[in-house]
DNA sequence: CCCGTAGCTGAAAAAACGCTGAAAACAGGA
DNA sequence: TCCTGTTTTCAGCGTTTTTTCAGCTACGGG
């Protein structure tokens, strides 16, 4: 769940951001009234935090722009407490919900749960090498029409091979990406998993190979 | 549009009564849970207005029993300042607004301008995967002709897997959007409901299967 | 051509994770 | 109240993932 927070205030801002993340929301926060716009109307939230007095563009105007443009996520907004005014036209501006300041953030959270409830989300995405393609949405490794699910791990370590196809990409850093900085896995550890990837890529009849360099690390490549 | 107004307190009742007919509301008043239940439950109504503290039947349990039948008419709660409590347990029995008392009347008119714009939303009659079809209204799951009850619950979570066909959902979210973020629901709880779920496609014949993705969460996918 | 280091990989052990049947607890309706 | 269906809980089991290890191979420098 995706939340966008529009608060020019820096502390409440740090402070709504916090509460959000702990209910494990992901959020992202802005603070003027355009940067808001921009970044809602990507839709690609499933719930905006939206202050009525903001730099550059007033929550009403932001929330009456987003449903001009049919973009019909879900608005909480919120007032200094005595706007009744405010409320009132934020409520017929197409917002969905406001809060008054201050607030418990109890109710915070009990409010955007109700107006994320009747969401759902789609999002598709692969990456791709080659003739290979990484289903970030299944961890499945395809090539073609033959696929062969990964395990955590393996699917974590072919992201990172993927994410930079063309550089070397050092043990050091599989280990710390994959494992934790913290973490105490060895060297042939990793040299497992990528004997584990091979074994897939060759499975599902790819051309693609993880090709080592030695001393230094692996790289994606083609026979 | 027509307003059902549940409200014990004779003098606020009779207020909220006024206000809502210098809206221009078609108004029917009763003042307790059990006539306000068997009323919403006939469904034509265009809003609820439903105080929380009710003789015979509380404020939730009238909301909690209306949306069991898939009784979705919009229920604005009251609850008296302070109910914090009160205020998020009724968002999370169903109610789609609240407000505390005492109030004013632009913003008991603004919050039901609100809840009722949002009835042109599509009401979806069922949703479905391949060769499975969840009934939104009688929480059957049906494949061709045979079909089963599911419960509650059953329902929730089915309708999250049919929500996002091809990507993974994590337990976490599960968790959250079935039993609540505050809940201390295990993982063990959606192990077993997913189990049930199972038992219950296989029962239909369907050739739809739920895939378990280590570490992950769970996917729809067929045989 | 030989040696040492680095890397590979199969097999097995260990750990983590998930499944499910049964029972208990609970809730709602008659 | 009892009865019924739902939900929670628990323990044991099976599976998959991850780690570990040992023997092996490949490479590059001298």
């Amino acid at each position: 769940m995706r939340i966008l927070i529009v608060e020019d205030e820096k502390r409440l801002c740090a402070a709504l951001t916090q509460i959000m993340r702990e209910q494990k929301y992901a959020v992202d926060a802005v603070c003027d009234g355009e940067d808001g716009y921009q970044y809602a109307r990507s839709g690609e939230y499933d719930a905006v935090i939206l202050d009525v007095m903001l730099p550059k563009r007033s929550g009403f105007e932001v929330v009456k722009a987003l449903r001009r443009e049919k973009i019909a996520t879900p608005v909480l907004m919120l007032t200094a407490r005595d706007e009744l005014e405010s409320k009132i036209s934020g409520l017929d501006c197409g917002a969905d919900d406001y809060m008054t300041k201050p607030f418990a953030p109890e109710e915070l959270t009990a409010r955007i749960r109700a107006l994320t409830r009747r969401q759902g989300e789609v999002v598709l995405e692969e990456m791709t090498y080659e003739d290979v393609a990484l289903e970030l949405n299944s961890c499945d490794l395809r090539c073609g029409a033959k696929r062969i699910r990964l395990s955590f791990k393996e699917f974590e370590v072919m992201k990172l091979l993927l994410a930079t196809p063309s550089t070397i990409l050092p043990k050091e850093q599989l280990i710390v990406k994959v494992w934790g900085a913290e973490s105490d896995a060895a060297d042939n550890n990793v040299e497992a998993y990528i004997s584990f990837l091979r074994k897939k890529l060759f499975y599902i009849g790819s051309r693609v190979t993880i090709q080592t360099v030695r001393k230094l690390g692996y790289k994606l490549g083609t026979e």
